[in-house]
DNA sequence: GACTTGGTTCGAAAATCTTCGTACTCAGGT
DNA sequence: ACCTGAGTACGAAGATTTTCGAACCAAGTC
Protein backbone atom coordinates (compact mmCIF):
# COMPACT_ATOMS: atom_id res chain seq x y z
CA UNK A 1 0.00 0.00 0.00
CA UNK A 2 3.27 2.40 -0.41
CA UNK A 3 1.61 5.80 -1.40
CA UNK A 4 5.36 6.78 -1.96
CA UNK A 5 7.15 3.76 -4.01
CA UNK A 6 10.48 2.69 -2.91
CA UNK A 7 13.75 4.10 -4.61
CA UNK A 8 16.77 1.39 -4.06
CA UNK A 9 20.17 3.46 -2.88
CA UNK A 10 21.91 3.77 -5.35
CA UNK A 11 24.94 2.02 -4.05
CA UNK A 12 22.91 -1.12 -4.38
CA UNK A 13 21.93 -0.95 -8.09
CA UNK A 14 24.76 -2.59 -9.86
CA UNK A 15 25.62 -1.80 -13.51
CA UNK A 16 24.42 -4.82 -14.90
CA UNK A 17 20.70 -4.13 -13.39
CA UNK A 18 21.13 -0.60 -15.45
CA UNK A 19 22.27 -2.13 -18.58
CA UNK A 20 19.87 -4.56 -18.87
CA UNK A 21 17.37 -1.99 -17.84
CA UNK A 22 18.74 -0.04 -21.18
CA UNK A 23 18.60 -2.62 -23.62
CA UNK A 24 15.05 -2.18 -24.31
CA UNK A 25 14.62 0.76 -26.72
CA UNK A 26 11.03 2.14 -25.42
CA UNK A 27 13.31 2.39 -21.58
CA UNK A 28 16.03 3.72 -23.11
CA UNK A 29 14.00 6.51 -25.08
CA UNK A 30 12.47 7.18 -21.88
CA UNK A 31 15.74 7.95 -19.84
CA UNK A 32 17.43 9.66 -23.36
CA UNK A 33 14.40 12.08 -23.50
CA UNK A 34 14.76 12.49 -19.47
CA UNK A 35 18.35 12.91 -19.76
CA UNK A 36 17.47 15.89 -22.18
CA UNK A 37 16.86 18.14 -19.29
CA UNK A 38 18.01 16.05 -16.30
CA UNK A 39 16.04 18.59 -13.83
CA UNK A 40 12.73 18.37 -16.07
CA UNK A 41 10.12 16.28 -14.36
CA UNK A 42 7.40 15.34 -16.83
CA UNK A 43 4.42 13.28 -16.53
CA UNK A 44 4.67 9.27 -17.46
CA UNK A 45 2.02 9.76 -20.25
CA UNK A 46 3.78 12.06 -22.24
CA UNK A 47 6.17 8.69 -22.94
CA UNK A 48 5.47 6.24 -25.97
CA UNK A 49 6.14 3.31 -24.24
CA UNK A 50 3.49 0.92 -25.90
CA UNK A 51 1.64 -1.83 -23.83
CA UNK A 52 -1.66 -1.43 -21.23
CA UNK A 53 -1.34 0.26 -18.21
CA UNK A 54 0.50 -2.80 -15.87
CA UNK A 55 3.16 -3.32 -18.50
CA UNK A 56 3.58 0.75 -18.81
CA UNK A 57 3.77 0.64 -15.05
CA UNK A 58 6.24 -2.87 -15.30
CA UNK A 59 8.92 -0.61 -17.53
CA UNK A 60 8.73 2.39 -14.99
CA UNK A 61 9.51 -0.23 -11.70
CA UNK A 62 12.90 -1.63 -14.27
CA UNK A 63 14.72 1.73 -14.61
CA UNK A 64 13.13 2.96 -11.22
CA UNK A 65 15.33 0.05 -9.40
CA UNK A 66 18.18 0.58 -12.25
CA UNK A 67 18.19 4.07 -10.03
CA UNK A 68 17.68 5.79 -13.24
CA UNK A 69 14.66 7.31 -12.59
CA UNK A 70 12.36 9.12 -9.78
CA UNK A 71 8.58 8.28 -9.63
CA UNK A 72 6.63 10.94 -7.66
CA UNK A 73 3.41 10.42 -7.52
CA UNK A 74 0.78 13.34 -7.73
CA UNK A 75 -2.23 11.73 -6.84
CA UNK A 76 -3.63 12.79 -10.10
CA UNK A 77 -1.31 11.49 -12.08
CA UNK A 78 2.53 10.00 -11.75
CA UNK A 79 5.73 12.40 -12.45
CA UNK A 80 9.06 11.03 -13.85
CA UNK A 81 12.72 12.47 -13.30
CA UNK A 82 15.89 11.21 -14.24
CA UNK A 83 17.67 10.86 -10.80
CA UNK A 84 20.43 13.21 -11.19
CA UNK A 85 22.89 13.63 -9.52
CA UNK A 86 22.88 10.42 -7.67
CA UNK A 87 23.09 8.01 -10.73
CA UNK A 88 26.01 10.91 -12.27
CA UNK A 89 27.87 10.21 -9.10
CA UNK A 90 27.45 6.15 -9.24
CA UNK A 91 28.09 6.50 -12.66
CA UNK A 92 30.14 8.80 -13.97
CA UNK A 93 29.82 10.06 -17.37
CA UNK A 94 27.42 7.42 -18.39
CA UNK A 95 24.57 9.60 -19.28
CA UNK A 96 26.63 11.89 -21.03
CA UNK A 97 28.02 9.32 -23.43
CA UNK A 98 24.68 7.69 -23.84
CA UNK A 99 22.75 11.37 -24.81
CA UNK A 100 25.97 11.15 -27.20
CA UNK A 101 25.63 8.07 -28.58
CA UNK A 102 21.87 8.93 -28.93
CA UNK A 103 23.02 11.66 -31.09
CA UNK A 104 20.74 14.09 -28.48
CA UNK A 105 22.37 16.75 -27.33
CA UNK A 106 21.99 17.59 -23.97
CA UNK A 107 20.42 21.27 -23.11
CA UNK A 108 22.98 23.63 -23.10
CA UNK A 109 22.09 24.48 -19.38
CA UNK A 110 19.39 25.21 -16.44
CA UNK A 111 17.15 27.04 -18.67
CA UNK A 112 13.36 25.42 -17.88
CA UNK A 113 11.42 27.47 -20.17
CA UNK A 114 11.00 26.71 -23.67
CA UNK A 115 13.05 29.38 -25.41
CA UNK A 116 13.38 28.34 -28.99
CA UNK A 117 16.56 29.48 -29.39
CA UNK A 118 18.89 30.13 -26.34
CA UNK A 119 22.30 31.76 -27.61
CA UNK A 120 24.62 29.43 -25.43
CA UNK A 121 26.96 32.91 -24.67
CA UNK A 122 29.80 32.28 -22.91
CA UNK B 1 30.59 -25.71 -40.84
CA UNK B 2 32.45 -22.51 -41.38
CA UNK B 3 35.58 -22.92 -39.59
CA UNK B 4 35.91 -18.85 -39.91
CA UNK B 5 32.53 -17.60 -37.95
CA UNK B 6 30.70 -14.69 -39.07
CA UNK B 7 30.90 -11.37 -37.50
CA UNK B 8 28.21 -8.85 -38.14
CA UNK B 9 29.41 -5.28 -39.69
CA UNK B 10 29.39 -2.60 -37.30
CA UNK B 11 26.30 -0.82 -38.42
CA UNK B 12 24.19 -3.71 -38.27
CA UNK B 13 24.61 -3.98 -34.50
CA UNK B 14 22.23 -1.91 -32.20
CA UNK B 15 23.04 -0.26 -29.15
CA UNK B 16 20.25 -2.34 -27.66
CA UNK B 17 22.25 -5.50 -28.30
CA UNK B 18 25.26 -3.97 -27.01
CA UNK B 19 23.52 -3.68 -23.71
CA UNK B 20 21.86 -6.68 -23.34
CA UNK B 21 25.47 -7.97 -23.77
CA UNK B 22 26.78 -6.19 -21.28
CA UNK B 23 24.08 -6.59 -18.69
CA UNK B 24 25.66 -10.28 -17.51
CA UNK B 25 28.85 -9.98 -15.71
CA UNK B 26 31.17 -12.47 -16.66
CA UNK B 27 30.73 -11.06 -20.45
CA UNK B 28 31.39 -7.64 -19.06
CA UNK B 29 33.90 -8.63 -17.44
CA UNK B 30 35.50 -10.24 -20.57
CA UNK B 31 34.58 -7.13 -22.43
CA UNK B 32 36.55 -5.06 -19.74
CA UNK B 33 39.79 -7.56 -19.44
CA UNK B 34 40.10 -7.40 -22.99
CA UNK B 35 39.56 -3.40 -23.23
CA UNK B 36 42.42 -2.54 -20.90
CA UNK B 37 44.90 -3.50 -23.85
CA UNK B 38 42.81 -3.26 -26.69
CA UNK B 39 44.90 -4.36 -29.36
CA UNK B 40 46.25 -7.77 -27.70
CA UNK B 41 44.66 -11.05 -28.41
CA UNK B 42 43.86 -13.36 -25.68
CA UNK B 43 43.12 -17.14 -25.52
CA UNK B 44 39.47 -17.55 -24.38
CA UNK B 45 40.34 -20.27 -21.83
CA UNK B 46 42.05 -17.38 -19.78
CA UNK B 47 38.31 -16.08 -18.91
CA UNK B 48 36.55 -17.28 -16.10
CA UNK B 49 33.39 -17.73 -17.83
CA UNK B 50 31.80 -20.23 -15.48
CA UNK B 51 29.83 -23.37 -17.33
CA UNK B 52 30.85 -25.89 -20.16
CA UNK B 53 32.01 -25.23 -23.00
CA UNK B 54 28.49 -24.93 -24.77
CA UNK B 55 27.98 -22.08 -22.03
CA UNK B 56 30.94 -20.74 -22.84
CA UNK B 57 30.55 -20.60 -26.46
CA UNK B 58 27.51 -19.14 -26.06
CA UNK B 59 28.81 -16.15 -24.21
CA UNK B 60 31.68 -15.59 -27.13
CA UNK B 61 28.57 -15.74 -29.73
CA UNK B 62 26.85 -12.90 -27.77
CA UNK B 63 29.43 -10.83 -27.42
CA UNK B 64 30.72 -11.31 -31.01
CA UNK B 65 27.29 -10.58 -32.34
CA UNK B 66 26.64 -7.04 -30.61
CA UNK B 67 30.24 -6.43 -32.37
CA UNK B 68 32.55 -6.23 -29.26
CA UNK B 69 34.77 -9.29 -29.95
CA UNK B 70 36.62 -10.68 -33.06
CA UNK B 71 36.74 -14.26 -32.62
CA UNK B 72 39.91 -16.15 -34.36
CA UNK B 73 40.86 -19.60 -34.27
CA UNK B 74 44.19 -20.92 -34.40
CA UNK B 75 43.40 -24.75 -34.97
CA UNK B 76 44.62 -25.07 -31.41
CA UNK B 77 42.90 -22.82 -29.84
CA UNK B 78 40.72 -19.80 -30.20
CA UNK B 79 41.44 -16.67 -29.83
CA UNK B 80 39.83 -13.59 -28.59
CA UNK B 81 40.55 -9.84 -29.12
CA UNK B 82 38.30 -6.32 -28.97
CA UNK B 83 36.95 -5.21 -31.99
CA UNK B 84 38.97 -2.19 -32.21
CA UNK B 85 38.92 0.24 -33.80
CA UNK B 86 35.61 -0.43 -35.75
CA UNK B 87 32.96 -0.27 -32.28
CA UNK B 88 34.94 2.63 -31.23
CA UNK B 89 34.04 4.84 -34.51
CA UNK B 90 30.49 3.42 -34.08
CA UNK B 91 29.79 4.08 -30.37
CA UNK B 92 32.51 6.38 -29.61
CA UNK B 93 33.74 6.72 -25.86
CA UNK B 94 31.30 3.52 -24.79
CA UNK B 95 34.70 1.27 -23.89
CA UNK B 96 36.52 4.55 -22.33
CA UNK B 97 33.77 5.07 -20.19
CA UNK B 98 33.04 1.41 -19.42
CA UNK B 99 36.73 0.91 -18.46
CA UNK B 100 36.13 4.01 -16.26
CA UNK B 101 33.23 2.53 -14.25
CA UNK B 102 34.87 -0.17 -13.88
CA UNK B 103 37.42 1.61 -12.00
CA UNK B 104 39.78 -0.23 -14.33
CA UNK B 105 42.57 2.63 -15.85
CA UNK B 106 43.29 1.92 -19.61
CA UNK B 107 46.66 0.91 -20.80
CA UNK B 108 48.72 3.93 -21.86
CA UNK B 109 49.20 3.63 -25.18
CA UNK B 110 51.94 2.34 -26.98
CA UNK B 111 53.14 -0.11 -24.53
CA UNK B 112 51.98 -3.64 -25.58
CA UNK B 113 54.03 -5.48 -23.83
CA UNK B 114 53.79 -8.36 -25.34
CA UNK B 115 55.71 -9.76 -22.86
CA UNK B 116 57.14 -7.91 -20.27
CA UNK B 117 56.90 -10.22 -17.40
CA UNK B 118 54.76 -13.11 -16.97
CA UNK B 119 51.25 -12.67 -16.06
CA UNK B 120 50.48 -14.91 -13.02
CA UNK B 121 48.90 -17.50 -15.25
CA UNK B 122 49.68 -21.38 -14.23
C1' DG C 1 45.80 -44.71 -39.10
C1' DA C 2 43.65 -43.94 -34.15
C1' DC C 3 43.27 -40.80 -30.42
C1' DT C 4 43.12 -36.59 -27.74
C1' DT C 5 42.27 -31.52 -27.15
C1' DG C 6 39.65 -27.48 -27.69
C1' DG C 7 36.14 -25.71 -29.88
C1' DT C 8 31.12 -25.04 -32.55
C1' DT C 9 26.26 -26.14 -33.38
C1' DC C 10 21.91 -28.14 -32.56
C1' DG C 11 18.06 -29.47 -29.72
C1' DA C 12 15.64 -29.52 -25.31
C1' DA C 13 15.07 -28.20 -20.46
C1' DA C 14 15.39 -24.54 -17.02
C1' DA C 15 15.31 -19.96 -15.71
C1' DT C 16 14.16 -15.34 -16.45
C1' DC C 17 11.77 -11.34 -18.65
C1' DT C 18 7.64 -9.36 -20.66
C1' DT C 19 2.79 -8.79 -21.31
C1' DC C 20 -1.73 -8.85 -19.84
C1' DG C 21 -6.04 -9.09 -16.95
C1' DT C 22 -7.94 -8.45 -12.55
C1' DA C 23 -8.13 -6.44 -8.10
C1' DC C 24 -6.95 -2.68 -5.53
C1' DT C 25 -5.73 2.36 -4.07
C1' DC C 26 -5.65 7.27 -4.16
C1' DA C 27 -7.31 11.97 -5.38
C1' DG C 28 -10.79 14.87 -7.83
C1' DG C 29 -15.28 15.96 -9.43
C1' DT C 30 -20.27 15.56 -9.26
C1' DA D 1 -21.55 9.69 -0.82
C1' DC D 2 -20.65 7.76 -5.49
C1' DC D 3 -18.11 7.72 -9.61
C1' DT D 4 -14.12 8.20 -12.72
C1' DG D 5 -9.21 8.54 -14.18
C1' DA D 6 -4.54 7.21 -13.48
C1' DG D 7 -1.68 4.17 -11.54
C1' DT D 8 0.48 -0.04 -8.69
C1' DA D 9 0.67 -5.16 -7.28
C1' DC D 10 -0.14 -9.80 -8.13
C1' DG D 11 -0.78 -13.94 -10.78
C1' DA D 12 -0.54 -16.54 -14.87
C1' DA D 13 0.47 -17.05 -19.82
C1' DG D 14 3.86 -16.13 -23.47
C1' DA D 15 8.38 -15.06 -25.15
C1' DT D 16 13.17 -14.90 -24.66
C1' DT D 17 17.71 -16.16 -22.54
C1' DT D 18 20.68 -19.32 -20.45
C1' DT D 19 22.43 -23.86 -19.57
C1' DC D 20 23.54 -28.35 -20.73
C1' DG D 21 24.42 -32.76 -23.31
C1' DA D 22 25.29 -34.97 -27.56
C1' DA D 23 27.04 -34.81 -32.13
C1' DC D 24 30.38 -33.03 -34.84
C1' DC D 25 34.85 -30.64 -36.63
C1' DA D 26 39.76 -29.34 -37.16
C1' DA D 27 44.59 -29.65 -35.75
C1' DG D 28 48.21 -32.13 -33.17
C1' DT D 29 50.23 -36.29 -31.26
C1' DC D 30 51.23 -41.08 -30.87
Amino acid sequence: MPVQMHHPSLDEVSLSAVFAALSDDHRRGVVVALAVDPTREQPCSVFPVPGTKSTRSYHWKVLREAGLIIQRNTGTGMMLRLREPEFEQRFPGFLANLLHLEGRPPVPAESTHENGDAPPDR
